[in-house]
RNA sequence: GCCCUCGUAGCUCAGUGGAUAGAGCAACGGUUUCCUAAACCGUAGGUCGUUGGUUCGAUUCCAAUCGAGGGUACCA
């Protein structure tokens, strides 16, 4: 009944496949050189009149043969072998080239794609050995706002890789071994409240952080406070001095004035601004008799926090002992959060992981002259970059560079990586250039490192991200208020169906944590990771638009539809039931859902998640019209019934998977 | 100073060198005896910061420029 194919066409990735096509088409026509630039242009139709697909490289041949564009279109369509799953091609506009798919090609893959675990969904050709490195918090503090899109992102990428059937190792590099734990070994030895460290460790090392932190920073802002203070000064007189300087008449001269009155209006600003913070910084302390008193007794608290953690890394028994004691509660409070974010790992390899390793590293980058000292810290001058690697500062300490450079050695040793994929934000781009710089002179040339940078989490004031006070938002409190919103929506909606709540309690909290958590993982996905976007819990919890909520309210219509008509979809896949794509709402759907594999391939293409959520935001829409527009239960015939019925399960399954590859789930029932 | 990123509708943002640049919100208008209206359909809204260049074709690539943000030697 469905025509049969060869193994060239079965395939729902309809762009590779027309680009076989097309390669085979222009063979002998172009040169052999451009078959594959060429090829690449095939792409998605952007209106439906001008089919599903279009070929435009007909222009860009007729230039190049100096033929007429439309002529080399024609050429190319009687070449062009795609009757068997396509409609005769069509030539329009200056030569572009449109495809439409036949319905009946379209129904035999939907079938196969029903029939199939991936739903049809090919396994990638070439395996590749990935390393995924995302979350990496720091141990010491708690996971705040700024740890939403490393995890998020990085954990969507994984999985996808993954389900391209890459092999994928997920490394959380978590900050366990720096300065922050010196500060806590400091606050624990002088500062702990011992009955709130046996009720709750880890709230207690945080306060203990904290504190030692904000003392710290008194110290360094007094110190710090006359120089800024300086600054602003010369900057005010500089400011001054270039609103006096009167107009020189001279057009050039003029534009240069009005540009430095700009940049010294500018300095004034930061500076002031600087000056500011760190009084802020000091009123605290100053303003608050007790935090006084404990500053004027630990006026030596930076260096000694440094002391601490110097000792530890030098293997200092009581440090050491402290250090193991703190990491399982530490441990497992991340482990909490993610598993609330359904976030997971292959591996947890901290920065203590690498500890023995450092010196080796250093040695091997001094050995090989890649590596010298300069104002007595050891230095990697890279090409081109007018900023040194540090690798070793001049009391002897490693630094983060130093542990990453031992992370590549061993990642490349223990997994021969091909690609080491980094999710890390955009502000440590030069960090990573020199990282990957420093790699390849080690010799790691075939390994693609990639710094899969993203932006920032703003406030409504365009600024990062903070509380009223000004404080970071925590990750925890985050997701609560995020459950807590939803929680208030889904119970709106339950009580104002018109035939009475449907859920139990219990059902209410498990689609809040569900509907919650996605709407917030969606919100980070959706983005384009490059870009700053605005955090905003009405947005990211609309009905309507690119959010996750809107995909599980279309997951849960269909499932209703399953459950009101008592339908087993087990039941149903297995019956060889024919589809029949009778109006463009069930077109646009049928092909929608075979375009699986396009977008998973464009997400990955360059690791951009939000390539993914806007596929299946287009799915979503096309089924909320196709719902609309065909009743299935009340379908004429009972084959339409059964045909619309598989379009329905087809559908609940591509956002199923689509939501898990961006790690969100499903309700059943909302 | 140098380097990086960004600038698209009133707002928040998509956009793969291709035809008439999209979505959501906000505004305006319509749809419910019908499987979840938490929905759907429609109208209006644009100098893709500016100026050049490359190209058959530029929001997309290159250069310059204006504006915003970030980074820039011993924190991570």
């Amino acid at each position: 009944m469905f025509p049969t194919f060869d193994d060239c066409t079965v395939s729902m990735n309809f762009r590779s496949l027309l680009r076989e096509r097309l390669t085979a088409a222009l063979a002998g026509l172009a040169p052999e050189a451009e078959l594959s630039s060429l090829a690449e242009l095939v792409v998605p139709s952007q209106d439906p009149k001008f089919g599903d697909y279009q070929i435009n490289c007909a222009m860009a041949l007729g230039k190049s043969l100096k033929r007429p564009p439309r002529e080399v279109a024609q050429e190319l369509v009687n070449r062009l072998k795609v009757d068997d799953f396509c409609n005769p091609p069509e030539i329009a506009g200056p030569g572009f080239i449109n495809l439409k798919l036949k319905d009946d090609y379209l129904v035999g893959l939907l079938a196969a794609a029903s029939g199939d675990e991936r739903l049809g969904i090919a396994p990638v050709a070439r395996k590749k050995q990935y390393i995924v490195d995302y979350s990496a918090p720091n141990v010491a503090k708690p996971m705040h706002v700024g740890h939403i899109r490393s995890s998020v992102i990085g954990d969507s990428i994984y999985r996808t890789l993954k389900f391209q059937g890459h092999n994928v190792v997920g490394d959380n590099h978590i900050g366990d071994w720096g300065t922050q734990f010196g500060m806590i070994i400091y606050g624990f030895k002088h500062f702990r409240d011992d009955a709130a460290y046996r009720a709750d460790p880890v709230a207690e090392l945080s306060r203990l952080y904290r504190l030692v932190n904000q003392l710290v920073g008194y110290f360094e802002a007094k110190e710090e406070l006359p120089k800024l203070r300086q600054k602003l000064e010369y900057a005010t007189a500089a400011l001054a001095a270039a609103k006096n300087v009167a107009p020189a008449g001279d057009k050039n001269a003029d534009k240069k004035n009005a540009q430095a009155l700009k940049k010294a209006e500018s300095d004034v600003k930061s500076a002031t601004e600087a000056v500011g913070e760190v009084e802020k910084k000091l009123a605290a302390i100053d303003g608050d008799a007790a935090l006084s008193a404990l500053a004027a007794k630990h006026s030596r608290i930076g260096a000694a926090s440094l002391e601490e953690t110097a000792k530890l890394h030098s293997g200092d028994e009581e440090n050491l002992k402290l250090w193991r004691e703190f990491m399982p509660p530490c441990l497992e409070a991340l482990e909490e959060t993610y598993r609330r974010l359904h976030v997971t790992f292959d591996e947890t390899l901290g920065e203590s992981f690498y500890h023995d390793r450092l010196a080796a590293v250093v040695e091997f980058y001094e050995q090989k002259g890649l590596a010298r000292e300069s104002d007595g810290a050891l230095c990697i001058f890279l090409p081109g970059q007018d900023v040194p690697m540090l690798i070793r500062k001049k009391d002897g300490a490693f630094l983060y560079a130093t542990t990453d450079l031992a992370t590549i050695q061993y990642r490349m040793e223990r997994w021969k990586p091909d690609a080491v994929l980094y999710v890390v934000d955009h502000r440590q781009s030069l960090h990573f250039e020199h990282l990957f710089a420093a790699a390849k002179l080690a010799g790691y040339e075939g390994c693609d490192f990639r710094h899969i940078s993203f932006g920032t989490v703003l406030g409504k004031d365009g600024r990062p991200y903070k509380t009223r006070s000004g404080d970071t938002v925590g990750l925890k409190g985050l997701l609560d208020e995020a459950v807590e919103r939803a929680a208030t929506i889904v119970a709106e909606n339950d009580e104002r169906n018109p035939e009475g709540p449907q859920l139990s309690a219990d059902e209410r909290r498990r689609v809040a944590e569900t509907v919650g958590i996605g709407a917030l993982k969606y919100a980070d996905l959706s983005q384009n990771r490059t870009s700053d976007y605005e955090f905003s819990y009405d947005k990211m919890l609309a009905m309507n638009g690119n959010t996750a909520t809107y995909m599980q309210y279309a997951y849960a219509r269909v499932r209703s539809i399953f459950r009101r008509g008592g339908v087993d979809a087990a039941a149903l896949r297995a019956k060889n039931v024919s589809i029949v794509l009778g109006t463009p709402a069930e077109r646009n759907l049928a092909l929608g859902l075979l375009r699986c594999e396009e977008a998973i391939e464009l997400s990955t293409a360059d690791f951009r998640p939000n390539q993914l959520t806007t596929y299946l935001f287009e799915l979503a829409n096309y089924y909320s019209t196709f719902f609309e527009q065909c009743p299935v239960l009340k379908a004429e015939t009972s084959e339409l019934r059964d045909s619309r019925l598989m379009l329905c399960d087809l559908t609940a399954r591509t956002i199923k998977l689509g939501l898990s590859l961006l790690g969100i789930d499903v309700v059943e029932q909302m």
